[in-house]
DNA sequence: TATGAATGAGGCTTCATTCAT
DNA sequence: AATGAATGAAGCCTCATTCAT
């Protein structure tokens, strides 16, 4: 793995910050490096220092994204002990998006909505990060199946997948509508469905 | 109301359709005027005579979904008139998407996911377009309810958004996935947790 | 000479009017023909079926001012039967300016401003507008010199060259100040200067 | 203040010299950016990089002036020690348009008759260019008076207010005609005028 | 006489990237 | 590690004109 000094690295994760909120609130392909530049109060030469391409910042945005994710420093990752923490899961999502107002969906999803058949890799990262989401709720389910609270013929994949699912489209009827209702509400329906499944 | 020659009004759809073609697959952001006036056979002046601004194209764009809707020329629109149809509702979203091999979204949901606090106009215009959406739902539930069918308590309007945001939450999940397995279970949960409603 | 209808005649007018004021605040070159046509409430037909080029309305446009002079109807054109009349036709410029609040020149110099080599037959008209202004004032020296009140040594010519050009760049710096007392002083100054030529 | 390396400046200055040349022979309007990158042999992004805007570019060829002046390397301007002087000062004009065929006016003037109320910024700064040449003439009349060689009554802002003004109305009229003649007799005029004053 | 559709060149600006220091 | 000069393609839009009805 490459070492990079602190000083270099500070830069850097200056960058991938600034550029991950431009990205976040306009999405990929109305942000310029230019951009993410100025955000990021760094100069030209530094931004293609540290990414090959605009693409390049992009993979490194979201490889950000995971390291988050994987040293527990992710808002929307933590482990799911038990029903109230599942709740807390959904909301979450909703808190940070009202934190801006109802202006901004979900990060992943923002970027997810741009990509093209072009940004393979990019996509890939999208994924994997989506992966890891689901195995989180995977894995609450898992326990609470095996403790028997959970019934047993719940089909935990499609649980799992069936709440990001939602929390995605929520989020993005949020966006649209700049309100927090529906996303409220919607979320509140995904929770009774998946109460359904508990004994 | 302006009135355009029917010459005139064939060039403004040929450049409408080409746009939304264009905006479906890589998003409004992603797309040029220069593509959409090569898409459409054009010539810039036309372009620009039609439509002030590229969100000027835009907003025709969404006004032109609208006139589909309201002519019964859209395919996600028609009237529900029984559960049958509401399952193929859901499933008309799969089959277009799947006929994109899964590589785009929902139209309006990827346009919604380029909107920033600028595209104020363009906002509005979709939060109508999936108000109209959401209504279309709503009078099935009410027509359901009145029969006695759909349980007194249920909340209609929570019902219908319900639908409409986990579609998009499983469309832009499938364009992620570029699968669409996800869709179909998450499309069934969706189905399953409606049906809880029905006596 | 082309007879044209009254109808056609008054819409050519219109396209001159409208052209001359937008030349006026803001030159040729930034004038467009969609501007005029806009601001006339005519069509891009009508525009091009009066002119030829946009050249050709300018060249229109100076051919009307010249009408008005003929005509009598140019407020800096009348006969200059004594001293009066020349203070008068100084402060005729002035007074125009002013009533734009100094936010323009001389609707001829503006014009002869943004001449170029290119230009030549706009040139010309211009050269002869300012031959006849110049005239009218030769015609005020000559006569005075006949009745012995302008000394006979005075060069005619060049003392009415010398009112032109200083009202020419009177206006200019006006503009530029935003501010009449320039103007004020420069006329009073150019008054004094031929005053001593007349005994 | 911004340091610039010596590379970038030469660049810069190689814009700002081309820009200039261009206002004056054809005005600000008519010249575009991609006049003044190819005149320059610079690229687009050159251009962009150093001036913010075309209108950004004008305010840089002004302040280049302003800088000429205070270098004193500006042709017209240098300390005025004699009626030799003054007389210079005139014919510095002068010949500067004859050295163009009698093709261009003044170079600021020009840029001047083309502002318009948007052009808020540029005219300001003509305005104190307009005034530094204003105080250059202020300057020697003072002297003049000071050692009694000037009326003690002379009003001498009026003064140069009116030299600057007839200049400028000469140039404008003698790029009209293309011709000197008039140039040469107003600035007689303006000369004799001024001589009026001195004893 | 009048309307506005059509055309393509060009105007102003930003983009994404590379290079030299 | 850092700065910013350099490049050329492209993006969005206006211009000046012609054509068809």
């Amino acid at each position: 793995m490459k070492v990079r000094s602190a000083k270099g690295e500070k830069t850097r994760l200056r960058i991938i910050y600034s550029a991950g909120d431009l990205f976040h609130s306009q999405g990929v392909a109305a942000t310029s490096p230019d951009q993410v530049i100025e955000a990021s109060g760094t100069g030209k030469g530094q931004f293609y220092h540290y990414f090959k391409s605009k693409e390049g910042l992009v993979h490194a945005v979201l490889q950000n994204y995971m390291d988050e994710i994987h040293s527990g420093n992710n808002p929307t990752y933590f482990e799911i002990k038990g029903w109230k923490d599942l709740e807390r899961w959904f909301l979450v999502h909703l808190e940070r998006q009202k934190s801006f107002n109802m202006t901004r969906g979900c990060p992943f999803g923002t970027i997810g909505n741009g990509v093209t058949e072009k940004d393979e890799l990019v996509r890939q990262d999208l994924n994997l990060i989506f992966e890891i989401m689901k195995n989180n709720l995977v894995a609450f389910f898992i326990r609470e199946k095996a403790i028997g609270r959970l019934s047993k013929k719940a089909d935990i994949d499609q649980l799992a997948a069936f709440c990001i699912a939602t929390v995605q489209g929520a989020m993005l009827m949020g966006k649209i509508k700049r309100s927090s209702q529906t996303v409220e509400t919607t979320i509140q329906a995904a929770l009774a469905h998946v109460k359904r499944h508990f004994v």
